[in-house]
DNA sequence: GGTTTCGCCTGCGGGC
DNA sequence: TGCCCGCAGGCGAAAC
């Protein structure tokens, strides 16, 4: 399941050894990997042949390859998407793989089919170049340019659950579920409380705390909770044994020693500890 | 128009 | 043993 770090380490991969290569050949395996490229598979294999990747970027979850005719390679790893450097892996579920002129393979392996890849020319969005499918998410929290206390006046404004908006990434990008509760163990604060009731210092010390998960975790090379996300090489990161609120049900809080619950929210789990982050009374009608 | 729910996918593990 | 079901969850369309 990757999140911002987990793209931010594949990005990184990818830039090191992908700059200023040429695709020489590519063929996608399984349609759906690219159906969020209108034009069709055929449209995307011709497109790319011959040419050259100048670059690499990111905006939350969603990383892309600029290339010499100005157009981006955007990727999306979905849930289970990983971009492979090396031979081409005898795997079923190989997506797409293509050719550059070094003789390295670059695949994009996907079990659940949640990711895919497509083509789309970039726009200036705030001033930053991202593609045209990205230029409706928000910064980031390691943005260069994220505004933290934009952020916070958006939340302040919402009539919805704070974990909710942590999970929008209109609002702010990059988190998922697993970062989203870690943020919100950190800060105390249970994220069924409406984001308009938090208070401003409140809401900009969630977002800080995002903001150091994420990092604490790109400097482990990400999490690897179910095994599914690896880098350009194959690997896992460590940063699930630090995870103090994720996957935790059951098991003492680290700072309180208070059991952790866990409950369903917006189809998925939240964790979260009952003493540290209390539940918002329930509103009545 | 803002907010919430649902469907898309596959593999795994638990229960029967 | 084998089947069914629930679960994992990012995203966007659809519903509310």
């Amino acid at each position: 399941m990757p999140e911002l770090p987990e793209v931010e380490v594949v990005r990184r991969g990818l830039d090191a050894h992908v700059t200023g290569k040429a695709i020489t050949a590519v063929r996608v395996h399984h349609p759906r990997a690219v159906r969020r490229h209108e034009a069709g598979p055929a449209d995307l294999t011709a497109r790319l042949l011959g040419m050259r990747i100048t670059g690499t970027g990111r905006r939350g979850k969603y990383l892309w390859l600029t290339l010499d005719d100005g157009s981006a390679l955007v990727v999306h790893l979905g849930m289970s998407g990983q971009m492979l450097l090396g031979p081409i892996p005898k795997e079923d579920h190989l997506r797409i793989a293509a050719l550059l002129d070094d003789g390295t393979a670059l695949s994009f392996v996907d079990q659940r089919t949640f990711g895919g890849w497509l083509l789309a020319d970039m726009v200036t969005v705030d001033g930053t170049d991202v593609p045209v499918p990205v230029a409706h998410v928000a910064r980031d929290p390691l943005d260069p340019r994220f505004d933290r206390d934009a952020v916070v006046k958006v939340l302040r404004g919402k009539h919805s659950e704070i974990k909710r908006q942590l999970l929008d990434q209109t609002v702010v990008s990059g988190i998922g579920n697993i970062y989203a509760d870690e943020a919100l163990w950190r800060a105390k604060v249970n994220g069924a409380r409406l984001a308009e009731s938090l208070t401003k210092p409140k809401l900009a010390e969630i977002l800080d705390h995002a903001a150091d998960v994420m990092r604490d975790a790109l400097g482990q090379g990400g999490t690897s909770f179910d095994s599914l996300y690896v880098n350009v090489n194959g690997e896992s990161g460590y940063f699930d044994r630090s995870l103090d609120a994720y996957g935790r049900e059951g098991e003492p809080c680290r700072r309180c020693g208070a059991i952790m619950r866990r409950e369903k929210f917006m189809n998925r789990s939240s964790f979260y500890c009952p003493r540290c982050q209390p539940r918002p009374r329930v509103r009545r009608a």
